[in-house]
DNA sequence: CACATTGTTATATGAGTGTTCAACAAGGAT
DNA sequence: ATCCTTGTTGAACACTCATATAACAATGTG
């Protein structure tokens, strides 16, 4: 009970300001939070405008649009999770430690969840359709790419292998998102830990043992 | 310049009747055209009737609500996939027929193409939101599942192979589709060919030899 | 030729959509 | 304490959304 009606003392705040950048990762993040929850189709003003406890103009605000925000949506989360690959395997150890870094960082609770894939899998959905998010897409894909085809080459290099590294790239990352999906739409027929060897069955007959019990 | 005017002989019909089953898949097809070319965002009352040539109350009418069509189309394209892919592959000739054919089919124009991908694509970033469209998934899916490892045990059992079929399907699976998500959303990175070469570099080093030249 | 069936149209309805914009006020600068 | 910047509000706007419903009409049946 302070401050009902108080002329002389400041009385309490209607709303408190952020700097745009604060405002613009609180953004983000509801937006995430709708589509964890609705998908692309629960991206709206209005919903994420709630979850944020916002009013409806921020979004224009500080994104311009709404296709705007949902751009930054991506960008956010595809940078998150290729800074957590790119930091976990330290570089001078085994040969194979990054690629079973992140292998291992692919399929931990972190990515490997519900919420993060119902957000990917929505993504990919509008990516055909939306020209700023398929701009997005490319920038940050080559970045994983590259991730991918150092952490190959590497092993390749120390074993002296020949491999086709762009195709292994290729095979490698189609199938953690095709495990992604499948898990994602149907939980019961797959664990994090089958998916992951999955991902080793397909490798090791190219790259050799990479486990230490295989 | 006939019938303008004319009471005695018949006039021109305002619009012409069809049997339920026959604008249902009328329907169908606007609403796959709709879903191709604007992701699930477009796949509105209005555009499919626009798409269709038909008054906007025809959806509810036969399909009850929106969500009982996108339910049927999925029903319909997932339901084309498996008849081609069953019909593929005569059941008397070599064990590793059938598994060819399967993946022929599955990189062949028919399939692996912008339209019939971008339409999967939509459809599974709505599956975890929508009831109705995770219940016609299960069932197909299980058929789907069931075609595959049904023609890996053949080979399998020819060859005197001990593999974990769940698993291997599980993986063919996650790469078909992981390889139509990457080739759909950039198609400059990956050709048909090279998406159906990885699908064998991964199976061979498992079940043995596939294809001729390899 | 009248009739019944039922596929089809067209409008109304109310909720939800993204965007614009004038007014407001929080918090730092002077 | 007073200004100023600018983050924020909240209402107004024109549109699109899905659905319900009554009137309509194409076609087969008698």
């Amino acid at each position: 009970m302070t401050n009902l009606v108080n002329k002389k003392t400041t009385s309490a705040p209607k709303y408190t300001r952020y700097s745009s950048g604060q405002r613009s990762a609180m953004l983000i993040e509801a937006g995430l939070a709708c589509l964890a929850r609705d998908g692309i189709l629960g991206f709206t003003i209005d919903r994420i405008c709630v979850e944020a406890g916002v009013s409806r103009g921020l979004i224009t605000h500080h994104f311009k649009s709404i296709d705007g925000l949902l751009a930054a949506v991506y960008e956010t989360i595809y940078g998150k999770m290729l800074s957590v690959l790119e930091d976990s395997g330290a570089a001078d150890e085994k040969p194979e430690t990054r690629l079973i870094a992140i292998i291992d960082a692919m399929f931990s609770r972190e990515f490997f969840n519900r919420e993060s894939l119902n957000i990917w899998l929505a993504l990919w959905g509008e990516m055909a359709n939306n020209p700023a998010l398929l701009k997005v897409h490319r920038r940050q894909y080559a970045r994983y790419r590259a991730d991918i085809e150092a952490a190959l080459r590497v092993i390749a290099t120390a074993r002296g292998l020949k491999i086709d590294t762009a195709l292994v790239a290729t095979m490698l990352i189609a199938l953690v998102d095709g495990l992604g999906l499948e898990w994602c739409i149907e939980p019961k027929l797959l664990s994090a830990k089958t998916a992951k060897e999955a991902c080793f069955k397909m490798l090791e007959p190219i790259l050799g043992t990479l486990r230490q019990g295989s």
